[in-house]
This record gives structure tokens, sequence and C-alpha cells, in this order.
DNA sequence: CAATGCGATTAGATCGATCTAACAGCCGGC
DNA sequence: GCCGGCTGTTAGATCGATCTAATCGCATTG
């Protein structure tokens, strides 16, 4: 309906009888009129099909329900996940989400946060584009409260949201020193981006506690896709380390790293043992479904938007930092465990099928 | 920046010695103003630290520049993906996209489109959810323009854009038969949606022109996600109509029936062939690589936001429908095309795994 | 020279809901 | 009988950019 043929609380007013700022109340549910009149009035407003007008409501109140949700690479599902989870808690709050994908480019993402702060956003959820520094975030310092998800920023100081990258990464890793794994990779990505040192940080802090020397070609980095997870795998299995197991960055790569595997007949969980993180959805229907570290993107997101509420009535400025999730290690197939329940090294052989299938 | 405390178009003109309606012209890219004037204003902008506010542009042209994107299952990746491509045309095309999920419940579509039109939105891309019917559509006849993507609903005369379903699955049955099936089970979703029941056509007919009978017992009903493509190959794998081959509703249920062959130490494209539908970004890289039909999410999402813009300056209504993709047949190795090149059956025996790995 | 045209700019009204401050009416209390 | 307090309602100003119609200056023209 074009907005300038629409009713106005003017023509609500008139029909039911009442003045302007008594129709505004009862759209508001104000407890100030009498409840027989607040029937009136929205008898009043069926009857001349009535639309609400936010535009107009925001310029006089100075306040939206916008907030902005703006996601580095909403192609790979860890973000569309999270999105999903943002989404959902933000529609639960009365709060009404502007999406942006900025495809990790920054000047993508600074016209988008320009653009929403042009809108009111009462604020943003950031996943930050992988060369973001703290200047690209330098805003106002009365611009709406900004939180960062999945990303810190040296230097930056907003609040942030994400997961225990090191306790997880330890605890994938010590999973497969526990079935006896000695010779264990990292398949890992960026090593700038601060989520890749926490993970990589963590899976150094188990090996280094069993005791186990810390080899720098152990470390394969790759691009953080199912792709890279393939190419790091065939690099490990070529490479004389000869790892026997791998903790991967994410889901992703540990994909890619068991595909890899399966393309030359092998096995995760026989073969070679995997461990990702994240927890998509697609982890447990990966073939072997996978050993993982749960992101618990669905409660991030809730996080992210309880955090942000808080910022917004409450004080200017906060550093509030949360951490959700990426402690819970999911144990499926692509190690073994559940498998043989044996905690000793698995070799390098290449399984008959028949084992298999019996 | 809390918006009353913003610098307004009044400031603007006071530091650059112009009227409001110079800085407006301005604002909004005149030719009407001088060069020279039209820097003045541009520096005064800076100087006063200027935000632009939407509200109130919105408000007084009766217009934004809104879209409103509503998606009846993010988690699942083709809407994600389709999301993905639908942000970025409306992105290029100067339009801020809404995001709604609403998870196939009819209460949060409705409330949603409401709240849409309550926004001001220019229009509407809107992924039906399932139990949609054309009641639940019936909009003011000078609401905005919405369009379906994906999902048809009868006795609806909306836009649509979607792909080209029935011939997808044609070309995916065709290209079973050439490789010489006779008993081609077609795993499926929801009989109640017009994608299952095009794509289930496209299907019968490929499998009529090639004079294969069409058997009740083929067909294998089951959710549209990984897991429901686990259960359908299992239950055909026990079935007495012993098909060598399926046609999948779609990828998840493709990916899923990979697996479940997998856990039996089969393969698919070797012991069983497997087509789907989307060319999601994971089946590419799906063990094997899925053979698939491109339904070019992408495309499809630009060719919504075409159709909406043209929309909404152009005709009050239109029932303009667009078929964009699903027509492409990707053959990767789920079907041991590429592997054998031999176009005879597969039968179902249980292949040794060293006839793969040498 | 008056009239016309044109480019550049502007004053003032306007969009529709909300806010502020005030209002009428009514009760009870001293 | 007057005052204070309370409930329910309201008139009128207001948010900030845009729109309309008019204006100004200057050049052109019959």
């Amino acid at each position: 309906m074009s907005l300038r043929a629409r009713a106005t609380v003017l023509d609500i007013a008139r029909q039911a009888g009442v003045s302007r700022a008594t129709v505004s109340l009862v759209l508001r549910g104000s407890d100030r009129i009498k409840p027989e009149t607040a029937d009136k009035v929205r008898q009043a407003m069926k009857e001349v099909g009535y639309v609400y007008n936010r535009a107009a409501a925001n310029l006089r109140s100075a306040r939206t329900n916008f907030v902005g949700m703006v996601m580095s690479d909403l192609k790979n599902p860890f973000f569309s996940e999270l999105a999903v989870g943002i989404e959902d808690s933000l529609y639960r709050l009365g709060l009404t989400p502007i999406l942006a994908n900025t495809n990790d480019d920054l000047a993508r993402q600074r016209q988008v946060l320009q653009s929403m702060l042009e809108y009111g956003v009462l604020g943003v959820i950031l996943s930050p584009a992988r060369a973001t520094d703290a200047g690209h975030l330098a805003l106002p310092p009365t611009a709406p409260p900004v939180i960062l998800a999945m990303r810190k920023i040296d230097g930056c100081d907003l609040p942030y949201v994400g997961q225990d990258n090191a306790s997880g990464a330890r605890k994938a890793a010590e999973h497969l020193v526990a079935l006896g794994h000695t010779r264990i990779a990292f398949f890992g990505g960026d090593p700038a981006i601060t989520t890749q040192q926490e993970r990589y940080r963590g899976y150094c802090e188990a090996l280094r506690a069993a005791g186990l020397p810390l080899l720098p070609d152990l470390l394969f980095e790759t691009d953080v896709t199912r792709d890279g997870g393939g190419e790091a795998m065939e690099r490990a299995m070529a490479s004389a380390a000869k790892p026997t197991a791998a903790v991967c960055y994410n889901d992703l790569i540990a994909i890619g790293a068991t595909r890899a595997l399966a393309m030359r007949g092998l096995k995760a969980g026989e073969d070679f043992a995997i461990v990702g993180f994240d927890n998509l959805s697609e982890a447990k229907d990966n073939f072997p479904p996978l050993t993982t570290i749960d992101a618990e993107t669905m409660a991030m997101g809730d996080r992210a938007a309880q955090i942000l509420i808080g910022l917004i009535d409450g004080p200017a400025r906060s550093t509030a930092t949360a951490v959700t999730g990426g402690s819970r290690l999911v144990v499926r197939d692509s190690c073994g465990a559940r498998l043989t329940g044996r905690s000793g090294a698995v070799s390098n052989r290449v399984s008959s099928r028949a084992s298999l299938t019996g």
C-alpha cells in the first residue's frame, strides 16, 4: 500500500471519537487508557484498515527497533547458522534485523555500517571482515553499541561474543592424545585471525601438557573451506611428519579432510583421526559423522542479542566479553573412539572394506 | 549516536550559508545545484559530522529503500544460499534488506509480513512457509508487491521466481536412464509442496519416455534433510523394488543417501547411482562429489530482485513468472558416469575397497 | 525596454506519530 | 468548601528531511 494512501491515527481518532494522542497511547499498549476506550480504538483501527507507520514513529521518538546484522561471509554455513541464531533472538525481543553480508570486503563493511547508522539502528552485531583493524571501527563516541562476533580486533575494546576457542581446541587435542596419537597435526586457517590463534594455542597447550613435541611441520595452514581441508590432508599425507590425527580449525576443513581420505580409500576414524570445530549441522551428517567441538551458534546468537539490549538501555560503553560454547566435545566417529573403544594409535594402513561391512 | 543528538540539515545549511532545501538537494545528488555550492555543502556536512536521518526522509517522501526478505527455513543451506544471492543483488541496487526467518511457521510469517508493511517496504521476496495457502497472502490491493520464491501457491497469482523443476528432474532421471538403470527410485519430500510435485513429475516423464514402468514403490517420501535422505536410502535398500539408482528431491537428501550407503560400506557411483538437486556448495565436497542439477541460487536471487524493482515503479500488479536455473546437469561422481564411463547398470554388489585405492 | 526564459536557490508547509504539559472530572479528607 | 491527588484524556508543538511553488539574478529576445 502506497504509504501516502494509508489511514493515519487521525482517521482512527475520528472514527472512534477520541483524540490522536489517545490512539497513539493505545497503539503502544499504554495502561493509562480505559479498556473500553482502547477497545473502541482497536475496533476503529480495523474499520479504517490501519497500518502503523514506523517511519513517522521513529522520527518523532528518535528511536527504532532496528539492529544491524553484519556478517563477514554468509556463504560459510557457520555464519549463516549464527545469523539464524541472532535473527531468532532478535525476533523474540521485538527487534528487527537489517541484514548485510560483507563478503570480507572492507569497503562494503564501511558502507554498510554507515548505512545502518542512517537507519538509526539500536546497535550492530558485527562479525568483522577479515582485514578489519581498530581504525575501521572507530565510531563517534555517541554511536550505537557495536558487538563483535567471532573475531576480536587488536586494540579495539568493543564488547565481544565468541567461543572459548583455546579450551575447545585443547579438548579436541586432548581427545586425540587420549586415543594414543602422538603425531597430531593442526589444519588451520589464516594466522592473522584471532580465532585461529586461539585455537592453535589450545592445541599447543594440550600437546605440551601431554609431553609431546610441538613440531612446526605439524601445522598445515590452508583455506577455511572444504577444499582447503582436502588440500591440507593431501599435504599431511605426503609430509615427512606423518601425522596420524588432526585437530581442524573448523568443521569445513575437517569435512574436506575426511573427503580427501575417502578419495584415497581411507576412512576417518580408522585410518586417521579427525576432530572439527563448530558442530555445523552438516557435521553429524558427514561420513563418518564428525567428532567436533560444539560452537553452540544458536546460544551465541542469543547471547549477542542479550548483551546488545543490555547495552542499549544500559551504560554508554562497555567492554563486556562473553564466551559461549566451544567447550563441549561431541564425540562421533571421525576419531575412532566410538568405533573401536581402543585407545591405541591407529596406523596409516589401508583398511579393507570388508572389515567394515562384515 | 543517539538520534536526537545528531546534526541536521539545518546545521549544515547554517554552516554552509545556504538553505535547507539546497542541502537536501545536494544530499540526493541533484544536478540542479551548482557544483561549487554542492562542494561547500559537502564540506559543511563533514564539519558538523552529519549522519543522514532516513526515518525523516522516509516519512516525508513516503518511500523507503527497504525490501523484505522472508525465508521459510534459513537453516536449510539452500535457503541461506538463496538469501545470500538476494542480499547481494539488493545491495547492488541500493536497497536494504530486512531479514526474517519464519521457520515454516504460519503465525510468524503473518506477523513478519505485517511488520514489513509497517516499515513501508518497497516489496517482499517471500519463500512461503510450508502450509501457506492463497488466503494467507491476501493483501490489500495497494500493498507493495510480493514475489514468491521457490514455492508456488495454489490459487495465488503473485509473481513467482523458481526453477524449472520438472525439466531439471527429468534431466536427472534421463542421466540415470542413459547409464542403463532400469529401477530408478525417487527420494522425495512433502507431496503438498509444488516443488516436490514438479520434480516428481519430471522424473515420471523421463521414465515414461524411456519406456520404464512407473512403480509406486519406487517413490520414497521422507524429510527434506540429510537424515531423511539416509532414512529413504535404508528403506530403498530393504525394499522389494530393489532400485539401483535414485533421483533425489534435493542435495540434502542425496547427501544423506550417500552417507547411508557409506555406512553400509557401499559407495554412490559404484554400488548405487544418486542425483541430487540444487548444487549446494557442499555438493561438490560430498564424498563422492554429487552429480546434481544446478539451482543457480545466486542467479535466482538476482532475478527476484530484478523482478521486484520492475514491479516497484512499474504496473500495479503483475503475475510475471520467472524460471531461472534448474536445467543444468552437473555431472560429478555419484552416478559413476565419470568414474567408469560405462553405460550399463551397476549392481548392488559390495565392491572391494581395493578396487578403488589400487 | 519590457517580456520571457532559464538556472540556481529558497521559504514555508508538510509527512504521521509522539511528546509535553495541561486539562476535566471525580474522589476523599480536613 | 477547598485542596490535593488521581485517572483518563487531550491540544498543540515537535521530530528532520522533502516537497511545492515561488523567487532572484541574469541573459536573451521581439
